[in-house]
DNA sequence: AAAATCAATCGATAAAACCGATTTAGAAAT
DNA sequence: ATTTCTAAATCGGTTTTATCGATTGATTTT
């Protein structure tokens, strides 16, 4: 039993005359009648009475009819289901994402929600090692991050932006003055940075390494609202990326170094087909990069 | 899109493993390969994520399988509603009757309820004329009638029993106490006939003609009650098929003449598919029939 | 009565499913 | 790190099945 012939006889069923299904489904009046012949044979039982040149439904003909329809409709509806998916009027994207790009993701993710409000988007944000296993474990379509280590080579790694590490402090701060600031400086200053992952704090240690430079860490703080607040004493400082700020009390000032940028990644599992929702998403936030100033 | 491929497509997503699922389903592996790529070309989306050796099942294979599933299981229950059909767990069967048959129909329709209670049956009572009519619109699956006429090419002619035309008269009549009379002495009766058709009356004037006998027919009724209330006053008589009498003041006395039997048939189209649950009407009839004193 | 028509059947062909062998590359064992 | 095993993809050939046009047989239409 195929889809075939349930197509086939759902059309007799229709037109009760086997010539005219057959041109209707432009297949020959002989391979219809032996098609239908041979779902009969397979389900033991004529769904057609033979009446000299005509036909008529049988009982059984009436009641399979029912579920031929239904069956055919099923896979339809699959099929229809996919377009919309490939259509991005369905489906779900599940996106990892490291707390310093909270501000310029929620624009991004804002902006796609609108466009694509059939789609289903789930977030998760978390630290580059948390986030890194769960791609591996095929929890998430792709994960934003900071990335500098050599590229897994199961990996899809794309290039959104580059970030600005800057010292953020209060704007009440007599540093709130300045411009920029150096390395040297800020390595005397109370620094409470934040704990957001292994290749984070690589980044510090390498930074202030490379100038023989031991920065003053008082605090290791995973949570960035709760370094605002630090910083907001106007006592303590801290080290994030230009695309954490959003709090008017606070103030990013550049830090003298040209290794005080870094590379924000998007990550994505090679084998993984690309869905559509997640090449518009790409799209996206490119577009936002791009309007950065 | 057939169900051949839903099949194997489930049984892959099932066992997440090609060579393992082509064994369950006694194909080749790469037979298998062919027909998901077959599918995924024709849905135009991949259903699997191919990870090194493993698969894995994408989003639209995860939302494909739902309407695969249910599509195959449409066709399935399809097939075993067929099966239930031709094992009486199912259907329904339309039957007409003349009205002179209402005893020995009600006993066997009985039975035949308590066998297959899962059977539908409709049972119409009418005349012979009324009862052709509706089955050659294909509203009947079978009528009971006596029928003497050439049949119908298209009929299907089934003798079921032969039934003696019998004098009814009151208990309480004189005539009560004869053991049979002759068409002659009924001639001279007041005679309440029944009214059941164009056959019916046929009978009797081709019975009565082949003797030059003139009857004395005071009324025509087509309702058997009615008649019997007519017969129970002891002065008028009626003649009918013996299995119609079941009221205890009244009874038949036979009539001379090798003309007094009428053969009762079952007809039906030949070119009907003959349900099994027919065919055990038909058995059940015979059966009563035979044990009829 | 003759012509047209419709489902069934036939024999041949085209298309598709299927197979075993092989390739490619990843996973497991050493 | 190297070797061995293994699983999906691919290839070319074979088998099976759907399909076709022609024909048959019988019914319907003219």
């Amino acid at each position: 039993m195929e889809l075939r012939q349930l197509r086939y006889f759902l059309k007799a069923k229709e037109l009760l005359n086997f010539t005219e299904a057959a041109k209707v489904l432009n297949i020959s009046q002989s391979t219809l009648s032996q098609q239908i012949k041979q779902l009969e044979d397979e389900l033991n039982v004529p769904l057609f009475n033979r009446v000299g040149k005509r036909i008529t439904l049988t009982e059984a003909g009436e009641i399979f009819g029912e579920y031929a329809l239904q069956s055919i409709n099923r896979a339809n509806e699959g099929l229809l289901v996919l377009k919309d998916l490939k259509n991005l009027n369905a489906g779900k994207i599940i996106i990892g994402v490291i707390y310093s790009m909270r501000i310029l993701f929620a624009k991004t993710l804002i902006a796609f929600a609108r466009q694509y409000p059939n789609i289903k988007i789930q977030v998760v944000f978390g630290t580059t090692k948390d986030l890194l296993e769960k791609l591996n474990l095929y929890h998430f379509d792709f994960i934003i991050t900071f990335h500098e280590d050599a590229i897994e080579s199961h990996l899809k790694c794309q290039t959104l932006l580059k970030a600005n590490m800057v010292l953020v402090t209060a704007k009440k701060s007599s540093l709130a003055k300045k411009n920029s600031i150096s390395l040297d400086e800020v390595a005397q200053l109370p620094l409470a940075l934040p704990f957001s992952g292994y290749s984070t704090i690589q980044f510090f240690v390498e930074s202030f390494g490379q100038e023989n430079l031991n920065p003053n860490i008082c605090m290791e703080i995973n949570d960035i609202p709760t370094l605002f607040e630090i910083v907001k004493t106007g006592h303590w400082h801290t080290i994030l990326s230009d695309t954490s700020i959003n709090d008017p009390e606070v103030v990013g000032i550049h830090i003298d170094g040209k290794n005080m940028k870094r590379t924000l990644m998007i990550l994505s599992l090679k084998e993984v087909y690309e869905k559509k929702a997640v090449q518009k998403f790409y799209e996206l936030l490119r577009s936002m990069h791009t309007d950065m100033p």
